[in-house]
DNA sequence: ATTGATATAAACCGATCGGTCAATGTTTAG
DNA sequence: CTAAACATTGACCGATCGGTTTATATCAAT
């Protein structure tokens, strides 16, 4: 397969760029660790900041099937499942290696608000609050959209405290800030 | 005065840095900026390192002065005070050049745990979880330490949100999911 | 007037930056 | 078997990286 190769190489990129940065990571120490010599990663792209577009997209992707395949394991009640999300958030920061979030880091390297690598951070935020969005709605909440922007603002703050702090305390103390705006916002 | 050069520096500095991100900006192009030679920051300072830690330091410094005298400012009831802090997080989102907060930035660039950059911000974000119990506990909560916690994740989620999306809603939806917390914390 | 401290510009260091190029394999399809 | 297509190595490009050095100003205190 010939994707195949480009996948690949995209996938190694996001584990490099995650462990090192994207500015602090240099074309060669990423030819290096991705195994993929630097000609052929300008074949397949035409900048770094091409590359780096394409690791967000899989990664954006690669989350958002995870958090929903966590979320529907753990829980089938709607309201159940809203819980769940922050379950899946303490999954991931006892992950070893967990080091924030790629779309935050990318957004603080690349600030300007319509750099392509920004956008693709602001897209993935995006998402995430409309994944919430559908679920505040199925649990029947007196307004879907606004729980899900409350519970967005609990996720990325976890985020970064948990980067920060201690993860597991940090886990629990966004579960239960969620329990407290879930049970407000649900009749 | 011989220190005050000094601080002119870093303060120049500071500034230098948010705009233009750790990594992403030089010691040439910093010399240039803060109108320091480049003979002279090594004066100062022994490294790029020292520099950063130098201008994080000045920023926790200047930014917890801020939102003490923004809050003080808005409210004398203790109640108010907590919910101030929102309102100060609003005007400072929509300060003219506002791009995130420069902690969030460093934690990003410098990701490891026992990096002493990454120390100084965790130590920010502490300092300012301490100032939230103080206020909590002042306004007579039950858990003040707990409220805290909880109007931190708020308060870090906001800012990375302000970056991505609209800062003015994002403010918004940060004073009300405080408003939900703080009154489910409070007798 | 002289000294010592501090500032400066500018050249310089080896290493690395993002990116290209030419030459040489290695696959794969006709 | 052959030829086009793709990957590879490794040298190469000018620019910039963090940091140093040298030599020249500036200035306050003796």
């Amino acid at each position: 397969m010939s994707t195949s190769k480009r996948d690949d190489l995209v996938q190694k990129a996001l584990q490099a760029f995650y462990r090192g940065g994207f500015h602090a990571l240099g074309m060669d120490k990423l030819a290096v660790e991705t195994g993929v010599s630097k000609t052929s990663i300008y074949n397949h792209f035409s900048s770094k900041e091409d590359l780096i577009v394409a690791t967000l997209r899989l990664r954006d992707d690669q989350f958002r099937s995870w958090l929903i395949r966590r979320v529907e394991a753990r829980a089938r009640d709607p309201r159940a499942r809203l819980l769940a999300v922050f379950d899946a958030l303490g999954e991931w920061f006892h992950e070893p290696g967990f080091k924030s979030c790629l779309f935050i880091k990318a957004s603080s390297e690349y600030q300007e608000r319509d750099h392509p690598i920004h956008s693709a951070a602001a897209e993935h935020k995006q998402l995430i609050q409309v994944y919430c969005t559908g679920l505040a709605r199925a649990a029947g909440a007196y307004d879907a959209e606004n729980l899900a922007r409350q519970l967005s603002l609990i996720i990325e703050g976890a985020i970064v405290l948990a980067h920060l702090h201690d993860p597991d305390s940090v886990a629990k103390d966004a579960y239960e800030t969620a329990q407290v705006l879930i049970d407000a916002a649900l009749p």
